[in-house]
DNA sequence: ACCTGTGAAATCATTCACAGCC
DNA sequence: GGCTGTGAATGATTTCACAGGT
C-alpha cells in the first residue's frame, strides 16, 4: 500500500472501548518486551485475552500503520507507539480526594507508578489526617490546600463518600482539572470539556449478583 | 396490551450494559423512595444520568411489564423488583481473597453491605495477618482456610498481587464458586460456567490520559 | 395529557475475508 | 507461508416514533 493512511484529525472520535483495548496491548507488550520478545503478531496477542486478531489491528490502525507484513509487530515499536497514543510518554499527576480506606490504598497502589502517573498528593477534609501520609509516603493535605496545589494536579480521583462527591467535583473542576476518576457511586454533572470516568464496584458486584441468580444453572 | 409479554427465559442472553444498568435504576430509586417519592417516569429517570428514556424502558421489558401508561413506575414496586432481577433478593456472602491496602479497604467498603452483601472473610497468606482483622471487623483467614470455608463463599474477590492472581483463580473455581471480581490487572482464564467481571484502575486511569492528550484541547 | 411497551430505523462495534506485501 | 490493513458483512445496541392504555 502507497501510504494511504489518512493521520487521525482530532474531529474522529476514537471509541473508549478501544482506548481501553490499547491500555491492555500495552500492559501485554510490557510484559512480552520484558521476556525479550522481539516482534508479536495480531494472532498471537488475541490469543492472549479471548479477542479477535482483526480487531487489534483495526484498533491500531486508527493511528497508523506500526505493523510489517509476513512479520507482525516489533514489540518494542508497538509499545513505544501505544504510550504515545495514550499520552504517556508525559508523567501525568494525580491527586487523589479523600484520605479513607479507599483513597490511601489507591495513593500506593502500584499499579499507578508503573506506567509513569506520579501520586502527587492525597486531600482530606478531616483535620486529623492532614500532615499524616499514606504508608507509602503521599502527603495529605487540607482541602483548602486543593486551590493551591490543583495546577500541579492533571487528573482528581474522588473517592469521598457519595455524599460529598459532587460538591468535590465541582471545586475539582473549578480550578481547571479536566479528568476525573470517580470511585463513588454518584452520577457526576461537569462541563462537556472535562471527563468522567466511573468506577462502581457495586455495579460490578450486582452484575455478578444477577448472573448466579439467572444463568449460573451449572 | 393484552398481557402478550413473553417471560424471559433463560436462553435469552440478557446483555451485561443492560444489567448494570439496572444496578444504577436501583440505586436511582433507593435514593427516590428515601425521599419520598411515589412514583417515577422513564423520562425522569433517563435526565438523573443523561440516558434516552426508551433505553430504561427497553431494559426493563426484558424482565416484565413494571410500568403504567399515563402513570409511569411505582418506586417501591420497581425497586423490589429489580432488586429480585438482579438476585439481591437472598444475601449473597462475599470472600476477598488477599488483605493488602486494597483489600482492606474494600473489606470496610460501605456500599457493598447497603446492597445486601454480606462480606464474610479475608484470605491472605501472609503469616502475620492471620488472625487479624479489618478495622470494621472482617476476619483475616489463611490460604488453607479458603478450602474449609470456600463452601460459605458465593462471590471471590481477588485483590492479590497480578503474579499469583491465576493461582487464586484457580483454586478459587476448584471450590466450585462461580462468580470472580478480580481487582488485577491479569486476564484470568476461568471454565465458561465461571463469571469473571475486571475492574482495572490502570484503564480507567489511562483511558483518561488519553482524552487528555488527544481530546482536552479546550 | 401523559406515559409505557415495542417494532422499525439508525447507529455503533465486531468479525470476515481477501488484496497486497514481506 | 505468514501477516497486516481494510472494505464489506454481520451483529449488537441505542434511539426513534407511535400505537395503546390510564
Amino acid at each position: 500500500m502507497k501510504s494511504a493512511h489518512r493521520r487521525r484529525t482530532s474531529s474522529d472520535q476514537i471509541s473508549e472501548l478501544t482506548t481501553n483495548r490499547l491500555s491492555v496491548y500495552l500492559r501485554c507488550l510490557s510484559e512480552l518486551d520484558i521476556a525479550g520478545v522481539q516482534t508479536v503478531s495480531s494472532q498471537s496477542l488475541a490469543e492472549q485475552f479471548r479477542l479477535n486478531a482483526a480487531q487489534i489491528r483495526k484498533d491500531l490502525a486508527y493511528f497508523g500503520e506500526f505493523g510489517v507484513r509476513g512479520v507482525g509487530y516489533y514489540v518494542r515499536d508497538l509499545k513505544r507507539h501505544i504510550r504515545q497514543i495514550l499520552g504517556l510518554d508525559k508523567s501525568l499527576r494525580v491527586g487523589i480526594i479523600g484520605a479513607g480506606n479507599l483513597g490511601l490504598a489507591l495513593a500506593d497502589y502500584q499499579g499507578f507508578k508503573n506506567e509513569g502517573f506520579e501520586i502527587v498528593a492525597l486531600f482530606d477534609a478531616s483535620v486529623s489526617k492532614v500532615g499524616q501520609q499514606s504508608k507509602g509516603g503521599v502527603p495529605i493535605y487540607g482541602m483548602r490546600d486543593l486551590k493551591r496545589l490543583g495546577k500541579r494536579v492533571d487528573i482528581a480521583v474522588i473517592a469521598v463518600p457519595v455524599t460529598s462527591a459532587q460538591v468535590v467535583a465541582d471545586h475539582v473542576v473549578s480550578l481547571g482539572i479536566k479528568a476525573i476518576l470517580n470511585f463513588t457511586p454518584a452520577s457526576l454533572t461537569v462541563p462537556p470539556n472535562v471527563k468522567v470516568k466511573s468506577v462502581d464496584f457495586t455495579v460490578s458486584l450486582e452484575s455478578l449478583s444477577f448472573y448466579l441468580a439467572n444463568e449460573a444453572e451449572a
